[in-house]
DNA sequence: GGGCTTTACG
DNA sequence: CGTA
DNA sequence: GCCC
């Protein structure tokens, strides 16, 4: 990372991917309803406005002459609204908005468009119409813009565009991450290069807006390239591929997956046990030559119970009785869910809680405390504490010098400070209504990680513990290459102007970094 | 052909 | 090397 | 593997 090679230009592309609408029609202004429509298409929509100079409220006001909405009902509206007055506002179908960006301007009104009382008009053909029109759009706008430019557009980092859990492609983007996953466990030197290949792909794929039925449709995408079209096209054209299915039933991959599969053991690992030839759990633990580690030993003893997947519900519940403890411990302590859980995530693969109190320096030596409390009620089956003390302050300016930029007098502070993480297995006594659905096991093993911050920190860790990690690659990529601040989950440093920049919300790092804010559900690449 | 996020700790 |  |  600190190689003087890596002093590459910077481009320009900042701007590159806003192209300048030709004209602004100003005598009108779109309401997009929300409701009904996918958060993507929603986006989707938004941003074609902007490119075609379609003025776009966020909220609905007065000012506002055209809604759009996928809903039937006009009630719905109003409800939503919370406004009766809209007898003067053409209230219409998004396939009024996709006609209009076809034709270039605000196409007139006709009843063809105009939202009419649920009676008339059966649900089902509401929307077998609006589905055709999305086709129409989009097929139309590919191949015949005016401009000769693609609708379907791909920002070069996903953490300019918004990628939701729910998506469109969910066959295609399930195929790319095996093939990312088979790249990590095949090693090599080319093989971290590949996988993030494959998983640009599969977040290609998922933040497109409708699902793909022809490889034209994407074939000039960005970072879809000849192998993940190959794919594509396959699946596209007799519903697999040849080439995923060989991987997926292969010997290697069952092996490999599975051993990675637990806590502890990594492609490398995995890949070692294979060439030993050891195939399943049964062999790893009757193996003489095989050691297992503390921690591969607690992750293998505790398998099947960390493979089920931990609801919303249980992360609130452990949430909840981490925070009993530390209202004990330190009145005035905060806690709150992060990781897929705050991005939305109904069930996950684990928990991740960050822990921090308003006023700085109070968190120091918290999370031992809430551990032993934890211990004590023989709610942990496994654990590792990382603490991180001071003089990493040393640490963090020889990095930042190395990065080509002349000494800091300016020491950090108290950026680096103590941020301390634990992370285990944790066992919790189940419901009732668990045990009436489950076996008769009456305590489950869930992977938990407790990470406390000093509240100068927060809002990085909140954003770096919030994810998902592609995000996090694709945010901290985007930072260093265009605007050259080097951004980590305790803080970020602007190298031209030599400086720390201090936040207290998310919001401050996105300005910083001059990106639109997204919603946690939204950085879901 | 270089680059691909971050950067500690255990 | 594996964890986040 | 894909982009620059």
């Amino acid at each position: 990372m600190a190689s003087p090679a890596k002093k590459r230009k910077l481009k320009s592309n900042l701007q590159k991917h806003i192209s300048q609408p030709t004209q602004i029609f100003h005598d009108i202004c779109v309401y997009i309803v929300p409701i009904k429509l996918p958060n993507q298409r929603v986006q989707f929509l938004k941003q074609l406005a902007a490119k075609k100079g379609f003025p776009i409220a966020e909220s609905y006001s007065p000012k506002v002459t055209h809604i759009v909405t996928a809903v039937t009902s006009i009630d719905r509206i109003k409800a939503h609204l919370d406004s009766e007055n809209i007898n003067k506002v053409e209230v219409v179908s998004v396939e009024w908005l996709t006609t209009s960006f076809t034709d270039g301007q605000p196409t007139r009104v006709t009843d063809r468009f105009r939202l009419v009382p649920k009676k008339s008009l059966s649900l089902e053909r509401f929307s077998a119409f609006d589905r055709q029109a999305s086709l129409e759009n989009n097929t139309q706008l590919s191949d015949g813009s005016a401009d000769g430019e693609s609708s379907l557009q791909l920002t070069k980092y996903e953490c300019q565009r918004v990628t939701t859990l729910d998506h469109y492609n969910r066959k295609l983007v399930e195929a790319l991450e095996l093939l990312e996953s088979h790249a990590l466990l095949i090693g090599g030197e080319q093989s971290q290069g590949r996988a993030l290949a494959f998983k640009r792909s599969s977040t290609a794929m998922k933040g497109l807006p409708k699902e793909i039925e022809n490889v034209d449709e994407i074939s000039s995408l960005r970072h879809l390239g000849n192998h993940s079209l190959r794919i594509i096209g396959e699946i596209l054209t007799k519903g697999y591929s040849d080439e995923v299915e060989q991987i997926r039933n292969s010997e290697f991959y069952k092996a490999t997956k599975l051993f990675n599969n637990i806590f502890g053991v990594g492609p490398t690992t995995a890949r070692y046990w294979y060439d030993k030839g050891l195939r399943t759990f049964d062999d790893l633990r009757n193996s003489e030559i095989i050691k297992l580690t503390d921690r591969q030993q607690s992750g293998l003893d505790n398998y099947d119970e960390l493979c089920e997947p931990v609801t919303l519900e249980q992360a609130q519940r452990i949430r909840d009785m981490v925070q009993n403890e530390i209202d004990i411990i330190l009145p005035g302590t905060k806690s709150m869910l992060v990781g897929g859980h705050r991005r939305g995530k109904k069930a996950g693969h684990d928990t991740d809680i960050l822990i921090w109190h308003p006023e700085e320096g109070k968190e120091r030596g918290l999370l031992t405390k809430l551990v032993d409390r934890l211990e004590l009620k023989g709610y942990i089956k496994y654990k590792e504490m990382i603490n991180i003390d001071a003089n990493t302050d040393e640490a963090f300016l020889r990095r930042t010098n190395s990065r080509g930029l002349s000494d800091i007098k300016e020491k950090p502070g108290k950026a680096m400070d103590h941020l301390e993480r634990c992370f285990g297995i944790f066992s919790f006594p189940r419901t009732l209504l668990q045990l009436l659905q489950n076996d008769d096991n009456p305590s489950a093993a869930r992977r938990v990680d407790l990470i406390v911050t000093p509240a100068s920190q927060w809002a990085y860790a909140l954003v770096g513990w919030t994810g998902n990690k592609q995000y996090n690659r694709s945010l901290r990529l985007y930072a260093w290459k265009e605007l050259q601040i080097n951004l980590s989950s305790h803080a970020a440093f602007d190298c031209r102007e030599q400086k720390l920049l201090p936040a207290s919300t998310e919001q401050d790092i996105f300005n910083y970094l001059k990106l639109t804010y997204r919603e946690p559900w939204e950085r879901n690449c």
